[in-house]
DNA sequence: GCGCTTGTTGAATTCACCTTCAACAAGCCG
DNA sequence: CGGCTTGTTGAAGGTGAATTCAACAAGCGC
C-alpha cells in the first residue's frame, strides 16, 4: 500500500512513472496498469489524478523534452569560449549510452510523430529550438573571430542538430561500433570543417 | 467475401496489408483485425497464413527496408558520373513527402529499436549498407578525380546517411519549412564541402 | 464429376484491460 | 476530538481483442 501523498507530489511521481513505463513499453503501447505499477499504485489511483491516460503521457513527454533541452542550456550557461561552447553542446546532444532515458524517449516519439500531430509539433519545436541554440553559438563565435563560417548559420545549425539526432538513434539501437565517442567525433569533423576551427580549447 | 488466392499471392497481399496497417497504427500497436481489414479478410484467414502476427510484421518490415534500399540501388545502377550518382543518391534517401510510406515505416521502426533488438539490428544493418553505398560513390569519384575528399569515406558516408535519416524524421513530422527540397539542399551543402565539388553535373 | 487439399468464414471461448464505485485511511481545520 | 476533504484500494462489470475450431467453398488431380 503506497503512502499517501499530496496532489502535486503524486503528479510528479506519476510523470516519472509514465516515463519509465513508456521506455519499457513504448509511448503509444503503454497501459494504465503499467504506469500504475511503476508508480507503486493501482490503476484507480492513477485515474484519480489523470482521468485520461493520454493527458499524463503527454505531460510526461513534454517534461522529458524540456528536461533534455534545459540540461543542454544549463551546461552551456557557464561557458564563454565559443569553441568550448560548441564542443560541449555537441556532446550534450548525444545520449550518454544506449540506455539514456531522455534520448530513448525522444526516439520513441520520433516514430510516433508520423501519425500524431501533437507529438510531431512538439518535436518540430524542439528541433528548431536546438537549431537556434547552435545558431547563437556559431554567430557569436563568428563575431568574436573564433569561427569562419562556410555557410549561413541556419544551414549549419540544422545540420548539426540533424547529425545529433541521427546518431542518437544509432546509439540507442546499439550500433556495434558507433558509440557516443565515435558519434561526437563524426559531428566534430563536420563542425571543424564548417567553422574553420580546430575546435581545440585555448589553454 | 474475399476471392480465394494461392498461398504465395496471399502472403504478398498480407505483407502489404501489414505495412498499411502499421502506417496507420504503428508497428507495435497494430492489431490483428486491423491487418485483416487492410487485406479484406477476417482475422482467422490472416492467422491461417501467419499463426503469429509478429512474424508477419517482421516480414513486412524487412520487405519495406529491402524495397527502400533496392530502390536506391536501382536508381544508382544506370549512372556513371560520380557527381550525378552522389546527387541522385542524396535525393533517394529522403522521403518524397510527409506521407512517403517507406520512410514513415523506417521512422516508426527507429522508435521501436530502443526496446526491440531485432528491429535494432535490422536498422543498424540498413544504416551500414547505406554507408557502404556512399563510400563506394565517394571513393570511385575520388579515384576518378571528380572529388577531393576532406576526410575518410567512412566518416563522410556516415554523416551523409545520418543527415538523410534525420531530415527524414523532420519531413515525416511535417516541419513547416523544412521540406524535401530544403533537406536535399542542406545535405548537398555538406556534400559540396567535403567533396570539393560544386556537384553540378557536367554537360 | 468425385474426392481431396487449401483457403476462408463466423461463432464460441477466453483473457486482459479499462472503468466505475463503494468503502476506507490519513490528515487538516474547526 | 469530530467532521470533512483528499487520496487510495479492491472488487465488480463491461468491452474488445486474440484464439480456436467446426463448417464450408473453391479449385485441382484423377
Amino acid at each position: 500500500m503506497a503512502t499517501r501523498k499530496t496532489r502535486t507530489e503524486r503528479r510528479a511521481d506519476l510523470i516519472e512513472a509514465a516515463q519509465r513505463a513508456m521506455l519499457r513499453h513504448g509511448p503509444d503501447g503503454v497501459l494504465l496498469n503499467q504506469v500504475a505499477e511503476q508508480a507503486g499504485l493501482t490503476s484507480g489511483a492513477v485515474l484519480y489524478h489523470y482521468p485520461d491516460l493520454s493527458d499524463l503521457l503527454l505531460e510526461a513527454n513534454q517534461a522529458g523534452m524540456e528536461r533534455f533541452y534545459s540540461a543542454r542550456m544549463r551546461r552551456l550557461a557557464g561557458l564563454t569560449d565559443p569553441v568550448e561552447k560548441l564542443v560541449v553542446t555537441i556532446r550534450s546532444g548525444l545520449p550518454v549510452d544506449a540506455d539514456d532515458a531522455d534520448v530513448r524517449l525522444l526516439c520513441e516519439l520520433g516514430g510516433l510523430a508520423g501519425r500524431n500531430r501533437v507529438y510531431a509539433a512538439l518535436l518540430t519545436s524542439l528541433f528548431d529550438r536546438q537549431v537556434s541554440m547552435y545558431q547563437t553559438i556559431l554567430e557569436t563565435g563568428s563575431a568574436q573571430g573564433a569561427f569562419a563560417l562556410t555557410a549561413d548559420s541556419l544551414t549549419l545549425g540544422r545540420n548539426l542538430v540533424a547529425l545529433e539526432d541521427a546518431y542518437g538513434y544509432r546509439i540507442v539501437a546499439r550500433h556495434p561500433t558507433l558509440h557516443t565517442d565515435e558519434a561526437a567525433e563524426l559531428i566534430l569533423s563536420y563542425a571543424r570543417q564548417v567553422t574553420g576551427s580546430s575546435l581545440r580549447v585555448a589553454a
